[in-house]
RNA sequence: GCGCCCGUAGCUCAGCGGAUCAGAGUAUUGGCCUCCGAAGCCAAGGGUCGUGGGUUCGAAUCCCGCCGGGCGCGCCA
């Protein structure tokens, strides 16, 4: 049952009791974040004090009065300016535990009966380099969201959308080239926006040992894509990131829906040339100025096979769409969202959303290392997986509001791989094992145990925490922050910590030990559920 | 200059559809292993929430100015 609900309905009729003429209000019934003030709480009398011209309190004091006996309610209280502070009585707690024990990993998942089709689109790295820190972050992030929506009742599709046929691509290939003929990026002749990196000199040296034609250009462009790609889908395997569909965007060229854009573009009048270029009114949605379409040497620019990327994703029935993307790309929103507008096609002006996180800057030795695949010298994310292993790396990685600054200090992570709060979380995992392991026997039979005697404060307080999962899963994704997932694991692993020192599970009272043993099974359930929604391991032993 | 984002404890960061909201980790200091794992627990000190106004009975949270930082501002992608 939803407890909310139900005391939200249980407060509406004291309501309609004590001031009928107010019983239209919105009843909002919160978590206070201090037990102290009860398990919910509720603030509509200092929202209608004013209103049925009463004092806050004591309007507060006469819906307490009004609210019938409940079986899940243990006390309401007035407190402060006029909250009522609601107290559960044990059993809201330990029907959750029964709860969790009984749905094991569906637990906190929701199933609709018409999953929305819904697209998370992340890493997106163009094939000139491997996969940097600011990539990891990004899947990290992707990868999460998309396992809170499909939890959340979406049918959710991962997908990968890389840039194979644009000027970057023919740089590359012109380095690689280059590299084969044995020129360095300090030599005459070396290619003016040429890729430095060291990676480069690999891939020629593995192309001519292969046979390859330093004349020929096309053919060092197809081996150095192949290179990087397998490159980079081994980084992110070895982070635990799959993805459905690798969509590519010459694709978008070969069958037509790039000209089929532009077409449809000028079809619907919303284009104009100008300097021998066609111009797109995108000042018509937003834009702060117009926007080339077709250059004045004839080519696209690269907008228009995004907006008619955009198309296809429409077409393909996501009607929600969610691009992760660094926020150095934030002027492309209004800009595709403009082009797919342009084209009424009866997309919603939002369409997609836009998850921005800041980029990752990275400190080593004390000095910020830039993130350049020219320079060369930047922090993989195969290096940083490398350092602190793969749990510790995608933990931190999403355990910060996307668009909050992120310092990635690399001596730190090394030196501190004890510290991270990944190993806390999954201790706390791997010592309800132990204490299974311990007890010798299984938590399978414990889903219909008796749990009374769960009523001691750490108890409760772990209970709370365990009932408010489904909850704070519904808020991280309508919210689109997965990091508050890490964060509530971290205060779950907490107090499960505090409660193992402070109690005995595996106590003589053959009650009190089924019952623990079922919470600390509940415990287990839930941090395995939280973590595997963010892509990190729940270990049985450490 | 214009646009978007960010300024919360020494450090890294939560909280921001207003109220019982000054928080966590870390670092520092002091305690706790004859007993289910000390990668743990308990406790202490530490911040006028960048700053100045405004709205409100009530603002870290909403609005405006300013200061500081990041990112954009191309017929590059």
């Amino acid at each position: 049952m939803d407890i909310k609900a139900h005391l939200g309905a249980l407060l509406r009729t004291a309501l309609a009791k004590v001031a009928p003429d107010a019983a239209d209000a919105e009843v909002l019934i919160e978590r206070p974040r201090d037990p102290a003030h009860g398990d919910f709480a509720c603030n509509l009398a200092l929202q209608l004090a004013k209103r049925v011209k009463r004092n806050p309190r004591q309007l507060a004091g006469q819906l307490v009065a009004a609210v019938a006996a409940d079986p899940y309610v243990a006390k309401l209280e007035v407190a402060g300016a006029g909250f009522i502070n609601i107290r559960l009585a044990p059993r809201a707690g330990q029907e959750a535990v029964a709860r969790i024990l009984a749905q094991g990993s569906a637990y906190g998942h929701t199933r609709t009966a018409q999953a929305p089709k819904t697209m998370v689109e992340f890493v997106s790295a163009n094939p000139t380099g491997p996969l940097h820190v600011g990539h990891g972050r990004q899947a990290a992030l992707g990868d999460a969201l998309a396992a809170l929506l499909a939890s959340q009742g979406h049918e959710v599709t991962r997908e990968f959308y890389y840039n194979d046929a644009g000027a970057q691509i023919h740089n590359l290939a012109l380095s690689v080239q280059a590299r084969a003929r044995g020129k360095g990026p300090e030599d005459p002749g070396w290619p003016a926006d040429g890729y430095r990196g060291e990676y480069i000199e690999e891939i020629a040296r593995n192309f001519v040992a292969g046979g390859g034609d330093t004349g020929d250009l096309e053919a060092a462009r197809k081996f150095a894509v192949a290179a990087l790609r397998r490159e980079q889908d081994a980084d992110l395997q070895a982070f635990g990131v799959k993805f459905d569909v690798y969509y590519l965007e010459s694709s978008l060229y070969t069958n037509g829906r790039v000209d089929a854009v532009v077409k449809a573009l000028v079809a619907a009048g919303h284009t104009y040339e100008q300097e021998g270029a066609l111009w797109l009114r995108t000042t018509d949605y937003g834009d702060d100025k117009d926007r080339v379409v077709r250059k004045s040497d004839g080519s696209y620019t690269y907008f228009v096979p995004d907006v008619a990327y955009h198309v296809t994703k429409w077409e393909r029935g996501y009607r929600k769409v969610i691009n992760v993307q660094g926020t150095d790309h934030h002027s492309t929103v209004t800009r595709v969202r403009a082009g797919l507008q342009a084209l009424d096609l009866g997309v919603p002006s939002g369409y997609p959303d836009y998850v921005l996180h800041n980029l990752v800057r990275v400190v080593r030795g004390g000095e910020e290392v830039k993130i350049s695949k020219r320079a060369g010298s930047y922090v993989t994310l195969r290096d940083l997986v490398d350092w602190v292993g793969r749990d510790a790396v995608r933990f931190f990685l999403v355990s910060r509001r996307a668009d909050s600054d992120f310092v990635f200090d690399v001596d730190l992570a090394r030196a501190q791989t004890e510290e991270n709060p990944v190993y806390y979380v999954q201790y706390a995992h791997a010592r309800v094992c132990s204490v299974f392991s311990q007890w010798g026997g299984d938590a399978a039979p414990l889903a219909g145990a008796p749990l009374a005697a769960l009523t001691g404060a750490r108890e409760r307080a772990l209970m709370r925490r365990l009932a408010g999962f489904p909850e704070m899963l519904a808020d991280a994704a309508r919210e689109l922050a997965p990091h508050a997932i890490a964060f509530t694991l971290r205060e779950l692993a907490g107090e499960f910590h505090s409660y193992y020192n402070a109690e005995r599970i595996l106590v003589e009272d053959e009650a009190t030990r089924t019952a623990r043993l079922a919470l600390c099974a509940a415990v287990r359930q839930v941090l395995a559920n939280g973590l595997a929604l963010l892509g990190v391991r729940a270990p049985e032993r450490m």
